[in-house]
DNA sequence: ATAATACTCTACCAAAACCATAGAGTATTA
DNA sequence: TAATACTCTATGGTTTTGGTAGAGTATTAT
Protein backbone atom coordinates (compact mmCIF):
# COMPACT_ATOMS: atom_id res chain seq x y z
CA UNK A 1 0.00 0.00 0.00
CA UNK A 2 1.17 3.46 -0.93
CA UNK A 3 1.54 5.77 2.32
CA UNK A 4 -1.36 8.65 2.22
CA UNK A 5 1.30 11.05 1.60
CA UNK A 6 1.81 9.20 -1.82
CA UNK A 7 -1.77 9.46 -2.47
CA UNK A 8 -2.34 12.92 -1.28
CA UNK A 9 0.84 13.65 -3.85
CA UNK A 10 -0.76 12.70 -6.81
CA UNK A 11 -4.05 13.55 -6.35
CA UNK A 12 -1.81 17.25 -6.37
CA UNK A 13 -0.04 16.57 -8.78
CA UNK A 14 -3.25 15.52 -11.39
CA UNK A 15 -4.74 18.95 -9.87
CA UNK A 16 -2.01 20.70 -10.91
CA UNK A 17 -1.91 19.06 -14.15
CA UNK A 18 -5.97 19.63 -14.41
CA UNK A 19 -5.36 23.30 -14.44
CA UNK A 20 -1.70 23.87 -15.65
CA UNK A 21 -2.63 26.51 -17.61
CA UNK A 22 -4.06 28.67 -15.24
CA UNK A 23 -1.12 30.26 -13.42
CA UNK A 24 0.12 29.59 -9.77
CA UNK A 25 -2.71 27.51 -7.76
CA UNK A 26 -3.09 28.37 -4.10
CA UNK A 27 -2.09 25.61 -1.50
CA UNK A 28 -5.62 26.07 0.03
CA UNK A 29 -7.53 25.60 -3.22
CA UNK A 30 -5.87 22.15 -3.63
CA UNK A 31 -6.67 21.70 -0.45
CA UNK A 32 -10.12 22.47 -0.04
CA UNK A 33 -11.05 20.91 -3.07
CA UNK A 34 -9.24 17.36 -2.70
CA UNK A 35 -9.88 17.04 0.83
CA UNK A 36 -6.28 17.29 1.83
CA UNK A 37 -4.71 18.72 5.25
CA UNK A 38 -3.98 22.17 3.97
CA UNK A 39 -0.84 21.67 6.23
CA UNK A 40 0.17 18.68 5.44
CA UNK A 41 -0.15 19.57 2.09
CA UNK A 42 2.47 21.88 2.33
CA UNK A 43 5.45 19.76 3.34
CA UNK A 44 4.15 16.91 0.30
CA UNK A 45 4.23 19.98 -1.97
CA UNK A 46 7.56 21.11 -0.37
CA UNK A 47 9.30 17.63 -1.63
CA UNK A 48 7.41 17.54 -4.72
CA UNK A 49 9.01 21.10 -5.61
CA UNK A 50 12.69 19.60 -4.23
CA UNK A 51 12.70 16.94 -6.76
CA UNK A 52 11.84 18.88 -9.49
CA UNK A 53 8.26 18.52 -10.67
CA UNK A 54 6.47 21.39 -9.40
CA UNK A 55 7.61 24.88 -8.34
CA UNK A 56 6.22 27.73 -6.55
CA UNK A 57 5.44 31.48 -6.40
CA UNK A 58 5.32 33.49 -3.69
CA UNK A 59 2.76 36.91 -2.23
CA UNK A 60 -0.38 37.87 -3.52
CA UNK A 61 -1.42 35.76 -7.01
CA UNK A 62 1.08 33.19 -5.81
CA UNK A 63 0.65 29.59 -5.90
CA UNK A 64 2.12 26.17 -6.59
CA UNK A 65 2.18 24.95 -10.55
CA UNK A 66 4.04 22.19 -12.46
CA UNK A 67 7.02 22.40 -14.24
CA UNK A 68 7.02 19.12 -15.90
CA UNK A 69 5.05 18.07 -18.82
CA UNK A 70 2.43 15.83 -18.17
CA UNK A 71 3.58 12.82 -20.55
CA UNK A 72 6.99 13.59 -18.67
CA UNK A 73 5.65 12.71 -14.59
CA UNK A 74 5.45 9.10 -14.06
CA UNK A 75 4.40 7.20 -10.95
CA UNK A 76 7.94 5.84 -10.77
CA UNK A 77 9.21 8.58 -10.04
CA UNK A 78 6.99 10.09 -7.93
CA UNK A 79 6.35 7.23 -6.35
CA UNK A 80 10.14 6.77 -5.33
CA UNK A 81 9.99 10.61 -4.53
CA UNK A 82 7.40 10.33 -1.29
CA UNK A 83 7.62 6.78 -0.29
CA UNK A 84 11.23 5.44 -1.23
CA UNK A 85 11.80 1.84 -2.69
CA UNK A 86 9.64 0.17 -5.31
CA UNK A 87 11.68 -2.74 -4.50
CA UNK A 88 9.45 -4.85 -2.13
CA UNK A 89 12.92 -6.05 -0.71
CA UNK A 90 15.91 -4.18 0.49
CA UNK A 91 17.74 -6.24 -1.05
CA UNK A 92 16.34 -6.00 -4.37
CA UNK A 93 16.55 -2.53 -4.85
CA UNK A 94 18.31 0.11 -6.89
CA UNK A 95 18.66 3.20 -4.74
CA UNK A 96 17.86 1.70 -1.28
CA UNK A 97 19.54 -1.34 -1.22
CA UNK A 98 20.19 -3.06 2.05
CA UNK A 99 22.06 -6.29 2.29
CA UNK A 100 20.04 -9.33 3.38
CA UNK A 101 20.72 -10.86 6.82
CA UNK A 102 18.29 -14.01 6.12
CA UNK A 103 20.11 -16.13 3.04
CA UNK A 104 23.50 -17.71 3.15
CA UNK A 105 24.71 -16.39 -0.56
CA UNK A 106 22.97 -13.42 -1.82
CA UNK A 107 24.62 -14.57 -5.16
CA UNK A 108 22.50 -17.44 -5.37
CA UNK A 109 19.43 -16.53 -3.38
CA UNK A 110 16.39 -17.49 -5.50
CA UNK A 111 14.32 -14.92 -3.34
CA UNK A 112 15.95 -12.04 -4.36
CA UNK A 113 16.61 -12.95 -8.17
CA UNK A 114 12.57 -13.13 -8.12
CA UNK A 115 12.08 -9.90 -6.48
CA UNK A 116 14.48 -8.66 -9.01
CA UNK A 117 12.95 -9.50 -11.37
CA UNK A 118 9.12 -8.07 -9.99
CA UNK A 119 11.18 -4.86 -9.09
CA UNK A 120 12.25 -4.20 -12.66
CA UNK A 121 8.80 -4.82 -14.44
CA UNK A 122 7.43 -2.68 -11.26
CA UNK A 123 8.89 -0.04 -12.56
CA UNK A 124 8.07 -0.45 -15.99
CA UNK A 125 4.85 -0.47 -15.27
CA UNK A 126 5.05 2.67 -13.06
CA UNK A 127 7.09 4.13 -15.85
CA UNK A 128 4.10 3.99 -18.67
CA UNK A 129 1.67 5.58 -16.06
CA UNK A 130 1.93 9.35 -16.54
CA UNK A 131 -0.18 12.00 -15.40
CA UNK A 132 -1.22 12.34 -18.98
CA UNK A 133 -2.78 9.32 -18.49
CA UNK A 134 -4.44 10.02 -15.58
CA UNK A 135 -5.97 12.87 -17.35
CA UNK A 136 -6.80 11.07 -20.44
CA UNK A 137 -8.66 8.32 -18.52
CA UNK A 138 -11.11 11.01 -16.99
CA UNK A 139 -12.56 11.18 -19.95
CA UNK A 140 -14.15 8.28 -20.89
CA UNK A 141 -16.31 5.69 -19.20
CA UNK B 1 8.33 -2.54 0.45
CA UNK B 2 7.32 -5.93 2.26
CA UNK B 3 7.03 -6.13 6.10
CA UNK B 4 9.81 -8.20 7.55
CA UNK B 5 6.93 -10.55 8.28
CA UNK B 6 5.99 -11.22 4.75
CA UNK B 7 9.88 -11.62 3.36
CA UNK B 8 10.22 -13.85 6.95
CA UNK B 9 7.12 -16.16 5.65
CA UNK B 10 8.60 -16.11 2.61
CA UNK B 11 12.06 -17.53 3.47
CA UNK B 12 10.33 -20.19 5.83
CA UNK B 13 8.45 -21.57 3.05
CA UNK B 14 11.38 -21.50 0.90
CA UNK B 15 12.83 -23.80 3.42
CA UNK B 16 10.17 -25.50 3.64
CA UNK B 17 9.94 -26.62 0.19
CA UNK B 18 13.57 -27.31 0.04
CA UNK B 19 13.10 -29.65 2.87
CA UNK B 20 10.14 -31.16 1.96
CA UNK B 21 10.91 -34.84 1.54
CA UNK B 22 12.14 -34.63 5.66
CA UNK B 23 9.15 -35.02 7.13
CA UNK B 24 8.13 -32.27 9.67
CA UNK B 25 10.44 -29.04 10.58
CA UNK B 26 11.38 -27.71 13.86
CA UNK B 27 10.48 -24.33 14.51
CA UNK B 28 13.71 -23.89 15.89
CA UNK B 29 15.99 -25.36 13.35
CA UNK B 30 14.25 -22.78 10.94
CA UNK B 31 14.54 -19.82 12.97
CA UNK B 32 18.07 -20.64 13.17
CA UNK B 33 19.44 -21.31 9.66
CA UNK B 34 17.48 -18.39 8.44
CA UNK B 35 17.77 -16.26 11.08
CA UNK B 36 14.44 -15.52 11.76
CA UNK B 37 13.34 -14.74 15.27
CA UNK B 38 12.22 -17.65 17.02
CA UNK B 39 8.70 -16.30 18.62
CA UNK B 40 7.94 -13.82 15.94
CA UNK B 41 8.44 -16.76 13.73
CA UNK B 42 6.08 -19.23 15.59
CA UNK B 43 3.39 -16.19 15.02
CA UNK B 44 3.83 -16.40 10.92
CA UNK B 45 3.86 -19.84 10.74
CA UNK B 46 0.66 -20.22 12.37
CA UNK B 47 -1.17 -17.75 10.18
CA UNK B 48 0.29 -19.49 7.02
CA UNK B 49 -0.96 -22.54 8.82
CA UNK B 50 -4.47 -20.72 9.21
CA UNK B 51 -4.53 -19.86 5.59
CA UNK B 52 -3.83 -23.51 4.36
CA UNK B 53 -0.17 -23.08 3.02
CA UNK B 54 1.81 -25.29 5.43
CA UNK B 55 0.18 -28.13 8.52
CA UNK B 56 2.10 -28.61 11.51
CA UNK B 57 2.27 -31.83 13.67
CA UNK B 58 2.80 -31.86 17.37
CA UNK B 59 4.77 -33.54 20.15
CA UNK B 60 8.80 -35.20 19.62
CA UNK B 61 9.33 -35.54 16.06
CA UNK B 62 6.42 -32.30 15.09
CA UNK B 63 7.44 -29.97 13.57
CA UNK B 64 6.17 -28.03 10.35
CA UNK B 65 5.56 -29.09 6.65
CA UNK B 66 4.42 -28.08 3.13
CA UNK B 67 0.93 -29.15 2.36
CA UNK B 68 1.07 -28.07 -1.46
CA UNK B 69 2.59 -28.24 -4.41
CA UNK B 70 5.96 -26.03 -4.47
CA UNK B 71 4.62 -24.97 -7.94
CA UNK B 72 1.29 -24.14 -6.27
CA UNK B 73 2.15 -21.57 -3.90
CA UNK B 74 2.58 -18.37 -5.33
CA UNK B 75 3.86 -14.92 -4.14
CA UNK B 76 0.56 -13.13 -4.84
CA UNK B 77 -1.81 -15.51 -2.58
CA UNK B 78 1.39 -15.62 0.23
CA UNK B 79 1.55 -12.17 0.46
CA UNK B 80 -1.99 -11.53 0.32
CA UNK B 81 -1.58 -13.98 3.60
CA UNK B 82 0.62 -11.84 5.73
CA UNK B 83 0.33 -8.31 4.60
CA UNK B 84 -3.14 -8.19 2.64
CA UNK B 85 -4.18 -6.25 -0.19
CA UNK B 86 -1.78 -6.01 -2.65
CA UNK B 87 -3.36 -3.14 -4.69
CA UNK B 88 -1.51 0.60 -4.00
CA UNK B 89 -4.63 2.13 -3.04
CA UNK B 90 -7.60 0.85 -1.00
CA UNK B 91 -10.21 2.45 -3.95
CA UNK B 92 -8.33 0.15 -6.14
CA UNK B 93 -7.73 -3.60 -4.38
CA UNK B 94 -10.45 -6.33 -4.77
CA UNK B 95 -10.62 -7.66 -1.32
CA UNK B 96 -9.86 -5.26 0.49
CA UNK B 97 -11.35 -2.11 -0.68
CA UNK B 98 -12.08 1.08 0.62
CA UNK B 99 -13.91 4.05 -0.86
CA UNK B 100 -11.96 6.93 -1.07
CA UNK B 101 -12.47 10.46 0.60
CA UNK B 102 -10.22 12.48 -1.92
CA UNK B 103 -12.27 12.09 -5.23
CA UNK B 104 -15.69 13.44 -6.29
CA UNK B 105 -16.87 10.66 -8.47
CA UNK B 106 -15.00 7.45 -8.02
CA UNK B 107 -16.49 5.94 -11.52
CA UNK B 108 -13.97 8.86 -13.13
CA UNK B 109 -11.69 8.85 -11.03
CA UNK B 110 -8.85 8.98 -13.31
CA UNK B 111 -6.34 7.69 -10.49
CA UNK B 112 -8.20 4.49 -9.39
CA UNK B 113 -8.30 3.69 -13.15
CA UNK B 114 -4.70 3.92 -13.52
CA UNK B 115 -4.11 1.94 -9.97
CA UNK B 116 -6.89 -0.82 -11.10
CA UNK B 117 -4.70 -1.75 -13.75
CA UNK B 118 -1.54 -1.54 -11.95
CA UNK B 119 -2.86 -4.05 -9.33
CA UNK B 120 -3.81 -6.06 -11.92
CA UNK B 121 -0.56 -6.49 -13.79
CA UNK B 122 0.90 -6.80 -10.51
CA UNK B 123 -1.21 -9.75 -9.21
CA UNK B 124 -0.65 -11.61 -13.11
CA UNK B 125 3.48 -10.70 -12.27
CA UNK B 126 3.33 -12.31 -8.72
CA UNK B 127 0.55 -15.52 -9.25
CA UNK B 128 3.80 -16.28 -11.94
CA UNK B 129 6.23 -16.82 -9.36
CA UNK B 130 6.04 -19.96 -7.47
CA UNK B 131 7.99 -21.62 -4.47
CA UNK B 132 9.57 -23.56 -7.08
CA UNK B 133 10.80 -20.98 -9.48
CA UNK B 134 12.33 -19.59 -6.18
CA UNK B 135 14.23 -23.45 -5.79
CA UNK B 136 14.86 -23.33 -9.68
CA UNK B 137 16.86 -20.02 -9.70
CA UNK B 138 18.69 -21.11 -6.77
CA UNK B 139 20.68 -23.47 -9.05
CA UNK B 140 21.75 -20.87 -11.47
CA UNK B 141 24.49 -18.40 -11.28
C1' DA C 1 1.78 -44.04 32.09
C1' DT C 2 4.67 -40.14 31.71
C1' DA C 3 8.26 -37.17 30.66
C1' DA C 4 9.84 -34.75 27.11
C1' DT C 5 8.80 -32.40 23.21
C1' DA C 6 6.76 -28.97 20.39
C1' DC C 7 3.06 -26.47 18.76
C1' DT C 8 -0.75 -22.85 20.38
C1' DC C 9 -2.74 -18.97 22.56
C1' DT C 10 -3.17 -14.58 25.05
C1' DA C 11 -1.09 -10.65 26.48
C1' DC C 12 2.08 -7.33 26.36
C1' DC C 13 5.69 -3.81 25.12
C1' DA C 14 9.05 -0.69 22.71
C1' DA C 15 10.29 1.58 18.74
C1' DA C 16 9.39 3.29 14.43
C1' DA C 17 6.50 5.16 10.99
C1' DC C 18 2.73 7.74 9.76
C1' DC C 19 -0.47 11.51 9.79
C1' DA C 20 -1.15 15.81 11.09
C1' DT C 21 -0.85 20.53 13.32
C1' DA C 22 1.17 24.95 15.35
C1' DG C 23 3.32 28.92 14.84
C1' DA C 24 6.94 31.90 13.67
C1' DG C 25 9.50 33.49 9.71
C1' DT C 26 10.47 35.08 5.03
C1' DA C 27 9.71 36.55 0.40
C1' DT C 28 6.81 38.84 -2.95
C1' DT C 29 3.67 41.86 -5.05
C1' DA C 30 -0.55 44.59 -5.76
C1' DT D 1 3.46 48.66 3.15
C1' DA D 2 -0.05 45.58 4.12
C1' DA D 3 -1.66 41.52 2.62
C1' DT D 4 -0.63 37.35 0.81
C1' DA D 5 1.37 32.90 0.45
C1' DC D 6 5.07 29.97 0.60
C1' DT D 7 8.90 28.02 4.03
C1' DC D 8 10.86 26.09 8.05
C1' DT D 9 11.29 23.99 12.63
C1' DA D 10 9.25 21.73 16.13
C1' DT D 11 6.05 18.88 18.16
C1' DG D 12 2.38 15.44 19.31
C1' DG D 13 -0.86 11.65 18.82
C1' DT D 14 -2.00 7.31 16.80
C1' DT D 15 -1.19 3.10 14.44
C1' DT D 16 1.66 -0.42 12.77
C1' DT D 17 5.49 -3.18 13.16
C1' DG D 18 8.70 -6.17 15.22
C1' DG D 19 9.47 -8.78 18.88
C1' DT D 20 8.98 -11.14 23.71
C1' DA D 21 6.98 -13.71 27.82
C1' DG D 22 4.88 -17.32 29.68
C1' DA D 23 1.28 -20.40 30.57
C1' DG D 24 -1.33 -23.98 28.23
C1' DT D 25 -2.31 -27.99 25.36
C1' DA D 26 -1.54 -31.86 22.43
C1' DT D 27 1.35 -35.67 20.99
C1' DT D 28 4.53 -39.33 21.01
C1' DA D 29 8.66 -42.13 22.08
C1' DT D 30 9.92 -45.00 25.47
Amino acid sequence: MLSKKAKYAIHALVYLAREKDKGPILISEISKNQRIPKKFLETILLDLKNTGFVSSKKGKGGGYYLIKDTEEVNLADVLRCIDGAIGLIPCATHQFYESCDECEDEELCGIRKVFHNLRNETVNLLKNNTLQQILDLEKII
